[in-house]
RNA sequence: GUUCUCGUAGCUCAGCUGGAUAGAGCAACUGCCUUCUAAGCAGUAGGUCGCAGGUUCGAAUCCUGCCGGGAACACCA
């Protein structure tokens, strides 16, 4: 159902008509109408008046007039200045809640099957996940839950960066200051303790770096001191250990490849914990030391088209300067690869897995430049998948002190916020005393639901694109535009279902006799069905701009008209029945779209809180 | 230096494919629980939409310049 095009057609038809021109629906301006004016719609005639010559009052009553006298839709309508506005009739509105009632899935559109990956998450092996990684996750996740409700066909994946110098210095530190320790000897979760190792690495690096500035120092006492900063920090003899290890990693050594299983081993366990308690989920996971070796094929092929070239040491690049961007190099003197190189090898691979007309990175916009060179260079090969490619650059989260650094333990970590959000919950459910009569694993359910519902409608009401505030305080207040605030209608909804089915009562619509006639719409019942009305609209909204926001926003704006009503109304004192039904089935269709859009960003619904 | 990005109420964010008097939440203040969950509702107050030009009947929205914040531009990943 799309309301705006309906009303588009009709007022085409009318121009035709009345000043007898052609203008297609899709190029006239409707629009809801603003709070204060009456109506539904509003047609913006200032658009119109070149082409029909005409003042844009005068083709506001003229095309209101032929609306009005044409279609069943149209109640009434009045001109202001260069707006139509357009009220349309109860008797449409009821249809509309009949028709969405009927509705299996209402707002998710019909499968095409057009294939999409989004790959999103991409954890580094070598220490926790933190606040930055949820706001990856969850707009992943949500973004594939959206794809899929406009009718696509979605792979999921996950890239672990599971090798290389950083996860070389876990690995050392523990090999020197592990003493055998295990997350079970330790009691704490594999990444935790693989993380704990990677700081003690920088720690004692860090030691080593002062260390060698002095040596380096007496040395050559003239030298600028942050030259040699720089030369100490790759030249420790931790530094170059870890080299030494990636290098023995490389060829396969035994124990190197041993203990990188081991310790990789206990990184997934955690991570695999978090991800469950973040509630998402993969359909393949990709790992780097599986594919890091990829792509040198594509650069020798881009060599063959002329499309790279080499330079006198060897190293490949390729020039990218009519783009806009720069000379960039796919692969160093020593033959070795660079980043762009897996990637556009693991592009190439990607899509032989999985032959996707999109295929999304969910991946921080600090690698705008690095997306923006490697979907030109896989244009420029010809690969016909390239332009189907969508890098979905979110900013970073900012604490009120600043940005995290992991160096000055700024981080948030993952596990820890998402135990104090759901630790937060039970104490405020506690305190109201609303669900005493739960069992102990309802409730802790319930905690659950409502910590991870704060978080995630925190983290995704913004526009995925922005630089985001993470206020600790706010992140878990209940109130106002938050994701409890809409559980708690949500839930308040579900109790009112509860009774009537208590009651007894049918408030299926094609049940009540004379509906059209027996019940008058309140402008509150009105709100609420055009909202639900435009689930489909904004489904397809957000899916366009890969945009969860989009779905947090119609979830919140729907949950507050509710409240609305039924601070207004009254459904079980309502002395009509047809009316008290309506409400019924106007309060089920609400829940159901609540459920939906919050659905969409990973968020699930309790019936009691 | 070059490129990208952001700048809207005290704070956090909507609105940006141009349309009416720029909207929410938080914080502040005032009311509303003997009626369907007060994690709620209603209301008051709060704005040079960073600044200056331009395009247009109409600009927070598009264009240009400037100011301010952030980021990227490695034979790192």
């Amino acid at each position: 159902m799309n309301i705006e095009l309906d009303i588009a057609q009709l007022i085409a038809k009318g121009i035709k008509a009345t000043f007898h021109q052609e203008i297609a629906p899709e190029e006239l301006t409707i629009q809801p109408t603003k709070k204060e004016f009456e109506g539904d719609f509003t047609l913006v005639t200032f658009a119109l008046t070149k082409s029909l010559k005409r003042k844009p009052e005068e083709i506001g009553e003229a095309l209101g007039e032929y609306a009005k006298n044409n279609s069943e839709l149209i109640a009434n309508y009045n001109v202001i200045k260069g707006f139509l506005n357009l009220k349309l009739s109860e008797s449409f509105w009821l249809q509309t809640l009949a028709s969405i009632t009927h509705t299996k899935d209402y707002g998710k559109a019909p499968f095409h099957g057009t294939k999409v990956m989004v790959e999103y998450s991409s954890p580094n092996t070598n220490k926790p996940l933190h606040l930055g990684h949820l706001r990856n996750n969850f707009l992943g996740y949500s973004v594939a839950e959206i794809l899929k409700a406009s009718g696509y066909e979605v792979m999921k994946t996950n890239l672990v960066n599971d090798r290389g110098i950083h996860i070389c210095k876990s690995m050392l530190a523990y090999k020197k200051f592990g003493q055998g320790e295990t997350p079970q000897s330790a009691g704490i979760k594999g990444d935790h303790l693989v993380g704990n190792y990677y700081v003690i690495f920088d720690k004692e690096n860090k030691k080593q770096i002062e260390q060698l500035v002095a040596h380096y120092q007496a040395e050559t006492p003239n030298e600028d001191i942050e030259k040699l900063k720089e030369k100490a920090g790759k030249n420790t003899p931790l530094i170059l250990e870890a080299q030494e290890m990636l290098r023995k990693w490389e060829e396969g050594d035994k124990e190197t490849v041993d203990l990188w299983k081991k310790m990789n081993g206990w990184v997934y366990e955690g991570f695999e914990a978090t991800y469950k308690m973040m509630g998402v989920s993969f359909d393949k996971i990709y790992y780097e030391s599986n594919t890091y070796l990829l792509g040198k094929n594509v650069v020798e092929e881009g060599l063959e088209k002329g499309i790279f070239f080499k330079k006198e040491n060897g190293s490949v690049w390729i020039d990218l300067k009519e783009e806009g961007l720069d000379e960039k190099l796919v692969l160093r003197a020593d033959g070795t690869s660079v980043y762009i190189t897996q990637d556009l090898g693991t592009a190439d691979y990607k899509y032989a897995d999985f032959p996707m007309e999109k295929s999304i990175y969910v991946v921080g916009n600090e690698q705008d430049y690095h997306f923006k060179v490697l979907f030109t260079i896989l244009k420029k090969l010809g690969r016909n998948y390239a332009d189907g490619m969508y890098h979905l650059s979110y900013g970073m989260v900012e604490l009120p002190s600043g940005k995290m650094k992991s160096r000055e333990g700024t981080v948030v970590d993952a596990d820890d916020l998402i135990e104090e959000m759901i630790s937060i919950a039970e104490t405020r459910t506690k305190e109201l005393g609303k669900i005493d009569d739960f069992s102990a694993e309802e409730a802790k359910n319930l905690y659950r639901m409502l910590a991870l519902g704060a978080l995630k409608y925190y983290l995704l009401r913004v526009d995925p694109k922005k630089t985001m505030l993470f206020n600790p305080e706010e992140s878990i207040d209940f109130q106002g535009d938050t994701g409890v605030y809409i559980q708690y209608i949500h839930a308040r909804i579900c109790s009112l279902l509860r009774r009537a089915e208590v009651l007894n009562i049918d408030y299926n619509l094609a049940n009540i006799p004379n509906a059209q006639q027996a019940i008058k719409l309140h402008q509150v019942e009105i709100e609420l069905i055009k909202l639900i009305a435009s689930l489909p609209k904004k489904i397809k909204e957000a899916a366009e701009e890969y945009a969860p926001s989009v779905m947090a926003d119609f979830a919140y704006t729907l949950s507050k008209a509710y409240s609305k009503f039924y601070n207004e109304l009254s459904v079980f004192n309502e002395p009509d029945e047809a009316s008290k039904s309506m409400r019924l089935a106007l309060s089920a269709e609400t829940a159901k779209a609540i459920k939906t859009a919050m659905g969409l960003i990973g968020v699930e619904v309790p019936e009691r809180m």
